[in-house]
RNA sequence: GGGCGGAUAGCUCAGUGGCUAGAGCACCUGCCUUACACGCAGGGGGUCGCAGGUUCAAGUCCUGCUCCGCCCA
């Protein structure tokens, strides 16, 4: 046996084909079974837009872990699988693969961009599925599903309508965040505001007289051309005189109006401000005090409109420098001063954005958010760490309406027709054939998609078969847990709580595990275009996946962004060496151990044998307690601790005296036994290789129901000895994770062992 | 401006009022001892951010402050 076991762990030689042989016996398959308790993770679906980073592989190793520990107890435990379409990400990716070769989505137009998007959003979903088996995971394939699928964008279009129907969904003209890049509108959350170093212009606006006027102070002049009026506080004695005169716009020669009003920080610049309805959210609220009409000086694309007379047709960019420019040529630049400023970039192209009034359609959030908060509220839902509760409470309480409406070609069309007959919208589930209106046929479709994240809400209920009432929902929803990191929690997690709520009336899981990001050594941001990314199929290439996955366990600390380094990995490979090894020894010495198990209970046993077995016992309590609290590394340390300093590095070194040279058979065959015990309890597979030398079915203690009231467990052979294959067979178990190969060192070393606790 | 998190060994981090504050990595010394050199035995290394307070007892609880990071507006 020894002489085909490698002194050094090699994961090459197990992963591959440990991975396979689950496969061949479909241990990941979860079935309805009223006789078990029903466990269900739903994946976080990663995004089409590239292959996995660190991040996903940390969440996906805590994912497997909870799903094979709930597994080995016995649970029916569905690890839901499946992918995102990202909408604009996707999009965006694609479309840099166009510029690329010079082209934009529109040479190709719409039909056949989808058509491209489709080819490599597949391409991506194929590597990312493949990754995830790569690094061991354990999920429900036969269940996998795509955001953009039938079934899901049948559960969109019912959403919609519904809300729709509920009056929760409108369409309106209000001040959105436009992306001029994209061409696209987007959420308050799409917008990723970052501190600049700009100016401050001080801009005179002359009296109609030729008096002096007012100065105001602006981070934007380009605007001006879009003023229609200049405000100042109320109480501010400086412009009093000024309040309900007029100044002229210079560079338009438009008069308009000086008012006073609350809004106006009078210890901002000069204390006047200029408004400018248009482009600016704030000022729009003033204009809609004072009555003030808009003026639209920037277009959908970034460039100036006609409205902007001699400054029509340049960029944004351009036609500030003309108008300051042209201001001092004119004498009416009163003054610049560095500034620095919040500047809302698009979070996918990084573009500047332009805050723009436009037909959408939102979600009226407020009664959504009711509900989400009733569901932490009442205990529904709990969030691990607790302290994220307040952070979506804080949101929810505060929200905003959302819009939903993309002026983008990748995602979930939007349920609605334009009847041009009548100007109506008819929202509906089947593709209308006439206008619910006026009757008129000849609706126009609209040519909006929606944001990827309406989709994405749904998620835990729709994979499920939501809005048929399948057996999947009725026996797995409420799901158990979901894993995922902190910055998705209002993207994400806010809205999959309020749509479950809204929509089928219950939470979408129990629990939320929060976790941090992966970040580099030195804390940074790790990102594939910044150079900081690291390749988890790298490292697996190198130290195996259960290296990586074990160093991930140990490096979860709660909520808290954790640093990767390389130096982890090795030491968790080692660990994987460590267990490799000693489960060598113990099975090199166990060859001619009787298959008869000694109870231990009545045995003589050693201090040392007492010792170990003490220690033993404690550590699979405290693993227990650990994983139940998820506290992940501390669970990982404890099982590394005690299976190195302990096991190893004093109990397999004071039995070596009595295998070699034992006072008697009996005191032998003890040591025996306390050996295979204990591996037993952390590394079940062994087990199997102990009991298999001979011509002992393996079936036989496969199937050995080890607790009563539940089905029985399977137990895994270590069948890595070649050329025995037969002793790795064990046909038609639900275990899928005791094998030493992969699931042994990592996952599920730490599920065995709490498992081995909870009999 | 509001909120959250962090500050403990050179680095990354545990430490849940109570023994001499721990681990991994790194470093130093000695060992290829028949499970493992991806290893073994041993060693050095700390003003627990600062200042107060509570307590028989504080890295841990309270107050204030400093610095770093993140989120929100």
């Amino acid at each position: 046996m020894p002489d085909t076991m490698p002194t050094a762990y090699d994961p090459e030689l197990v992963e591959d084909r440990w991975y396979g042989y689950w496969l061949e016996q479909d241990v990941m398959r979860a079935e309805i079974d009223p006789e078990r308790e029903p466990f269900c993770i739903v994946i976080p679906p990663p995004n089409v837009t590239g292959t996995l980073h660190m991040g996903h592989a940390l969440d996906n190793t805590i994912q497997d872990l909870l799903i094979r520990r709930r597994r080995m107890q016995g649970y029916a435990a569905l690890w839901l699988p499946g992918t995102d379409h990202a909408g604009i990400a996707t999009q965006n990716v694609v479309e840099k693969m166009l510029a690329e070769e010079g082209r934009s989505r529109h040479d190709l137009g719409r039909e056949r961009f989808v058509e491209l998007t489709w080819q490599v959003s597949q391409d991506h979903k194929s590597q990312i599925l493949g990754q995830l088996r790569r690094l061991g995971c354990s999920p429900d394939w036969s269940r996998e599903r795509f955001t953009l699928d039938e079934g899901l964008s049948r559960a969109v279009r019912e959403a919609f309508v519904t809300l729709y129907e509920q009056g929760l969904i409108y369409r309106g003209a209000r001040m959105i965040n436009w992306c001029p890049r994209c061409a696209t509108g987007l959420s308050d959350l799409e917008v990723e505001h970052a501190d600049e170093q700009g100016h401050l212009w001080h801009i005179r606006y002359p009296e109609p007289d030729g008096g002096p006027g007012v100065v105001v102070a602006t981070t934007r002049p380009e605007t001006m051309l879009g003023d229609t009026a200049v405000a100042a506080h109320p109480d501010d004695e400086r412009y009093a005189g000024l309040i309900g005169r007029t100044v002229i716009l210079p560079l338009m020669d438009r008069e308009i109006p000086v008012v006073a009003d609350d809004a106006v920080d009078p210890e901002f610049g000069t204390g006047a401000v200029k408004v400018t309805p248009a482009h600016d959210p704030n000022d729009l609220e003033i204009a809609v005090r004072h009555n003030l009409p808009h003026v639209v000086v920037i277009n959908d694309d970034g460039a100036m409109t006609e409205e902007a007379g001699d400054y029509a047709g340049l960029s944004r960019f351009e036609a500030r420098e003309q108008i300051v420019a042209a201001l001092e040529e004119r004498g009416l630049l009163v003054g610049i001063e560095d500034y620095r400023h919040s500047v809302g970039h698009c979070s996918r192209c990084h573009t500047i954005l332009e805050p723009l009034v436009s037909e959408q359609w939102f979600v009226a959030m407020e009664p959504l958010a009711r509900e989400g908060l009733r569901a932490v509220d009442e205990g529904l839902v709990r969030f691990v760490p607790e302290r994220w509760t307040r952070v979506y409470r804080d949101w929810l309480e505060d929200i905003e309406d959302w819009c939903i409406s993309r002026q983008l070609w990748w995602g979930h069309a939007l349920p609605a027709w334009w009847c041009e007959s009548c100007g109506q919208w008819t929202v509906s589930r089947d593709d209308p054939t006439e206008c619910l209106a006026c009757g008129a046929t000849g609706l126009v479709p609209s040519p909006d998609v929606l944001d990827t994240w309406f989709s994405s809400g749904l998620w835990p209920f729709s994979t499920l078969g939501w809005p048929d009432e399948t057996p999947e929902l009725e026996y797995w929803y409420p799901t158990s847990v979901l894993v995922t990191a902190y910055d998705i929690i209002f993207f994400w997690v806010a809205r999959m709580i309020m749509d479950a709520m809204h929509f089928t009336g219950k939470q979408p899981f129990d629990v939320v595990f929060i976790h941090g990001l992966v970040r580099t050594a030195e804390g940074r941001k790790m990102s594939k275009s910044l150079g900081t990314g690291v390749d988890p199929l790298e490292l697996m290439d190198k130290y195996g996946a259960d290296a990586l996955r074990f160093a991930l366990m140990q490096m979860i600390t709660h909520g808290q962004d954790l640093r990767y380094s390389e130096d982890r990995v090795v030491g968790a490979r080692n660990f994987c060496n460590k267990l490799w090894n000693v489960t060598r020894f113990v099975v090199m010495n166990l060859e001619d151990a009787p298959d008869e198990r000694i109870d231990l209970a009545s045995a003589d046993l050693s201090l040392a044998d007492r010792w170990i077995l003490s220690r033993h016992h404690r550590l699979l309590a405290l693993v227990a307690r650990e994983l139940e609290a998820y506290n992940i590394a501390q669970a990982a340390d404890a099982l590394y601790e005690h299976i190195w300093s302990e096991f190893c590095d004093w109990y397999v070194e004071l039995a070596k005296s009595d295998l070699y040279e034992p006072e008697s058979p009996e005191r032998r065959a003890v040591v025996q036994e306390v050996l295979r015990t204990v591996l037993e309890g952390f590394l079940p597979a062994p087990h199997h290789a102990l009991h298999h030398r001979g011509a002992v079915a393996p079936a036989r203690r496969a199937h050995r129901p080890d607790r009563p009231g539940r089905l029985p467990r399977g137990r895994r052979a270590m069948a890595r000895r070649r050329g025995r294959g037969a002793h790795g067979r064990v046909a038609g178990h639900r275990d899928g994770a005791s094998s030493p190969a992969r699931g042994a060192h990592t996952a599920a070393v730490a599920a065995r062992a709490g498992d081995h606790h909870r009999r």
